[in-house]
DNA sequence: GTGAAAGCGCTAACAC
DNA sequence: GTGTTAGCGCTTTCAC
């Protein structure tokens, strides 16, 4: 092992005090007016032996990690992984690191993660949390330690969020599909705890309520943001005696599920039934036929997200709104026009 | 802010020795015969103040942080986040956190970031590296912490590896378009400096001499894994006066590359051109046509390494082969039969 | 059975 | 211009 280096061998070998040493590391060489010579010796001693800062010591002794807790659902959904790149990124630019967990969907999972984030000091967390339940979440604003939700957030709770504009998202999505004269539209959607599935479907609501067309309950269906979930109620949906001619999928996965129910009932899209999906991925223009999207930001979503807690960091009394960023209709040729 | 909780503050309050409430909350009151009523009134004060231990002060004393660093190409390239994902949950499992690096494909912010992770007094590194150089990671052998490449890796070097059988890889893929019929296949790669690269290649290549066709080095283009260089070099491809019949796409962006460039040429898969290609999603059975795909088996790639590194922590001297894990052809509907 | 104290690597307050 | 020291929260050795 490369005997390591620190402070104290670096002063020993010099025959300095560590203090000087730690100074002049730490850029404070003119602030106290220590000799170029002591500068230069200690650089140069530095340099050649490659010493490099513990932090997890300048951590215990400043109470101040320089990570970020980022809390995932699910890491291999690619909107979680996009959002999840963009925000590495934008914490690195300022010299924080990211502490990931997948928390897998499951609320058991990231409350002992979210234990596991506060032990190891983190100095903020990013979470996209799972739903259902947050009173882990709320432990941490007693804390004091800034926490912000990405995309999923609770509405009756006091942290804040950035999250896409479902609720228009689901607006402009059904309104598409009326405007191209379909009337019974299917929603499959995630699970309803979930703060942004209710405003997707809140969304959809008023676009039928206000195109004055029949509100059948009956097409409102699913219960989680999964394939199968996409597959199993599509199948059921096509069942029906009166079936939609149009569906709108909460998520990609659900999207995926649909594709799959759709190819197997020998149906084709968008002739006899038509999709639109939310959320925008790349392969999406090639899937057959090129889905109709609602695109989210999820750069957008990711830097404001270390924006607020960057700012927070340094300000404790930081303070900003909630942010929702706007949504897009992508139109590409899985949405057909009846009558 | 609740006030902290500490061993000294607990020790205080109870009017013990910090070394005593240490060794009850640690499990060692047997060990040291401590009276039941103090291991008791330990335990209630600790679950009644809700206390936590500080893991970077543990860390520091300890010299183990019981975290390992994460080094990631481009974490939303959904191969590498399903790798993750495994990763992630092989490494909680055993209790220890990922620190998650997306070096955005750049050698420079790799190096830097390596740096970083050893600051942070990582125990172990899994890195699929961006490749071209690696004296970074020979480092951190020379420290002596565990490191394993994942995906990618570097030949000449010591460190072990998991990764795809890539060679076999190439050879199942162009020998399937061989079988059926195909004697002008092209080759869209990836940057050759990179192993599995070559190793496709090398695969490839052998399929193309066995069956003693002709080996056009011009079928052979492309100098990186994302989506413009699978659709500029197609575009290219498909300009020549004697167009290749299928094409080989190295990675799941090429891919979506490829099957841009065939569209815009107004071309059809599999009747103008096959293709197929490398590493599977779940998108893929949902293309048009459904693509013919080489899927590597991300989830034991991911809980090998980490088995790999625990093993290695517990035991400096534990030592084991590279491990190639195989890859499997899945049928789909990308190509054709000629002739 | 339990306490006291050293020390992990670092920074900063205080000294001169 | 530089040294000394306390202390961040913890574990562990040495006492008794």
């Amino acid at each position: 092992m490369a005997k390591k280096v620190t402070l104290k061998t670096i002063a020993a070998d010099l025959k300095l005090s560590v203090g000087t040493v730690s100074r002049v590391l730490n850029g404070k060489a003119k602030e106290f007016r220590i000799s170029d010579k002591t500068v230069k010796s200690v650089m140069n001693y530095a340099k050649d032996n490659n010493y490099s800062p513990n932090m997890v010591a300048k951590g215990l002794r400043a109470s101040r990690t320089f990570s970020i807790g980022l809390m995932i659902p699910d890491i291999a959904n690619p909107f979680f992984s996009m959002m999840a790149k963009h925000i590495e990124k934008a914490a690195s630019a300022a010299n924080y690191s990211i502490l990931l967990v997948d928390a897998e969907e499951n609320v058991e999972k990231e409350k002992q993660q979210v234990r596991n984030m506060l032990n190891r000091q983190v100095d903020a967390i990013i979470a996209a949390p799972v739903g259902i339940s947050f009173d882990h979440f709320k432990e941490i604003t007693k804390i004091k330690i800034p926490i912000i939700f990405v995309d999923r957030y609770f509405n009756n709770s006091s942290i804040p969020y950035v999250t896409s504009d479902n609720f228009n998202g689901g607006y402009i999505a059904t309104k598409h599909l009326i405007e191209n004269g379909h009337q019974r539209i299917a929603l499959l959607k995630g699970d309803e705890t979930i703060e942004p599935v209710k405003e997707r479907r809140r969304g959809y609501q008023k676009a039928i309520e206000e195109a004055g067309i029949f509100a059948d309950e009956s097409l409102i269906v699913g219960v989680e943001f999964g394939v199968e979930n996409g597959f199993k109620y599509t199948k059921e949906l096509l069942q029906l005696k009166n079936r939609p001619t149009a569906i709108f999928a909460m998520s990609n996965l659900i999207g995926l599920g649909v594709l799959q129910a759709v190819k197997e009932e020998g149906l084709t899209i968008p002739n006899d039934i038509s999709l639109i999906i939310f959320d925008d991925q790349p392969y999406v223009s090639y899937l057959n036929p090129p889905i109709t999207t609602v695109k989210q930001n999820s750069e957008i979503i990711g830097e404001y997200a270390v924006e607020y807690i960057l700012n927070r960091i340094e300000d404790e009394s930081y303070e900003t709104d909630s942010k929702i960023i706007p949504i897009k209709l992508i139109e590409r040729n899985s949405v057909c026009t009846i009558r």
